[in-house]
DNA sequence: TCTACCCATAAAGAGAGCTTATCCATGAAG
DNA sequence: CTTCATGGATAAGCTCTCTTTATGGGTAGA
């Protein structure tokens, strides 16, 4: 059995104070703790290594032998142990650990965080994605850009932004399928996934209540990225978050014909971080750094949607 | 402030054996407590460095980044400490120091304690003197030969020799002088001290009880050690504890012209030692030397004694 | 699907360790 | 040579950390 697993630990750490300071008030002071602790924390020490460590002379107290021989050796364990956790602390300020989804990952946080850690050298960003939620106790994450209705006990979160959507397609195949003025002119086309809930809700929205999407070919691709790329190949129509897809759309990749953007007012993307960590650095910076990113992705929205209701 | 002094220490304690072990409930079992305790310990100090340190995945777990980084830098600081430990222990198992008076420790001890180390060659052996009877729980002592009356609270003692005394002289003075057939005849010498207690108390055994002392040239040495010296130059006779003073008898330095010796049934020396050391080996060893040592000068002495009775 | 393994959580109990109060010894100061 | 200041020891009581018992959840393997 090592020896280690037998001492009070605690009194190694009184023991290092009073050999540094030789002085069992002042390594109290040192510690937050009364003299009294202190002198109890050393018997105990000294009663578990059955030798004593100092010799109690008045006014001062010296080393025994024992003492001397351990002190240097207790005191470069304790350095050891500071710098390890130092360097761990170090470590943690200096790296943000962001989980989300892949979808927002792709679509929108990639093409962005380049500036982040423009803004921020010093943090060094690990994005980590995965489809459930994680638990912050149990990750090591920062902090969490999560799909959902919001947050939950003790956690801080931000809205981000809706999940809204709209139809889209390639403009060759709006070139070669001809102007498309109202929506209603979208049933003469492929609709990518017409299973998907959110066209019935999008034609609802648009005055076409009636739209008969059943019986259509359907294609179920299951994740936006998919459904995008099949849009820009011109398979078809998809009905797309604008704010995912807007390099394309800049790109002339992707058209959005109608300026209707439906959104599901419930659910959306949502910053989220324990409460705790408000005031961490790291934590603030981001925060701060998204929230401006969303209300920049704001007003382009609006230009978009200004500009389209011109063309329209 | 070091983070070391902010953290509970057993916290890594644990997470050095989990991070060894990698199983909490191994690491459990190996500390001598529950699976549950260990669990508590890790969450502890993960919630005091802000980051977790293991995954928690079925049937096994697995380091995070900080936990892998940490472990390393925790085992070395744990091995340094139980090498420092296992390094006193062994200092300490193989020095015995022993408190005595100066008195016991040049006239007795320091002729034998030579053999005593060729018998134990492994133990090293520290000879303290001081005058005081030394507090075992405050000095770096492992026994004491003492002056006094017998042991204490808590203390194994052990007799050694009693403090006897019998008149001593140089063998020229007692040339010089003529024959001493019988004690009054030491009246005729000068007496070293003859304000010594032990004087009237040796001539009243002897059947002198009306000696008179008073009035004698007296010179106070204070120490045996010097009155020996000054009866070996002849000056006079010194009553002396001949176990002391063997090695002078032996070599014609002085001679014992009676065989009578008188002792202070009180007093004495012994070997003390604090109970709980009774079955260290150093102290076993010296004790039983010491025991063996003091049973051998029994015998010299009733050997003495039975010749100078036929002497006499 | 059931069992076994491993870790987490809750509640309660034990005890280590801290504090307050007091004492003792010594060296310095008046 | 008192008196004061300094520094540590001791006693008693309390707090709160840590441990245990009991229980639950999740996954892998039979």
């Amino acid at each position: 059995m090592k020896l280690s697993r037998q001492i009070p630990l605690n009194t190694l750490r009184v023991f290092e104070a009073v050999a540094r300071l030789m002085s069992f008030t002042k390594a109290g002071a040192e510690l937050g703790m009364t003299q009294t602790a202190v002198s109890y924390q050393v018997k105990l020490l000294e009663d578990t290594l059955e030798t004593p460590l100092f010799l109690r002379r008045p006014r001062q107290i010296e080393f025994t032998e024992a003492g001397a021989r351990l002190a240097p050796k207790v005191a470069e364990a304790f350095a050891l142990i500071d710098d390890a956790l130092a360097g761990l602390k170090m470590v943690q300020d200096e790296t943000l650990t962001i989980s989300t989804t892949p979808t927002f990952a792709a679509h929108w946080l990639a093409q962005r965080i380049g500036k982040f850690q423009l803004a921020a050298p010093n943090i060094a960003v690990r994005l980590q994605t995965s489809l459930d939620l994680s638990d912050f106790s149990r990750e090591p994450v920062d902090l969490a850009i999560r799909y959902g209705t919001s947050g939950g006990q003790g956690l801080a979160s931000h809205h981000v932004m809706r999940i809204d959507y709209t139809p889209m397609l390639s403009p060759a195949l709006l070139a070669s399928e001809g102007p498309l003025t109202e929506p209603r002119d979208l049933l003469r086309l492929r609709l990518i996934d017409p299973g998907d809930p959110w066209w019935p809700a999008w034609f609802s929205a648009a005055g076409v209540p009636d739209a008969d999407l059943k019986g259509r070919p359907r294609t179920r691709l299951g994740s936006q990225t998919f459904e995008a790329s099949s849009a820009i190949a011109g398979h078809g129509v998809a009905i797309l978050t604008p704010a995912f897809y807007r390099p394309e759309v800049a790109t002339g990749q992707l058209v959005q014909p109608f300026s209707l953007v439906c959104s599901d007012d419930r659910t959306g993307y949502w910053l989220v971080y324990p409460e705790g960590r408000k005031h961490q650095p790291k934590i603030r910076a981001f925060r701060d750094w998204l929230l401006a990113e969303i209300a920049a992705d704001e007003n382009i929205r609006y230009l978009v949607g200004s500009n389209m209701a011109r063309s329209d």
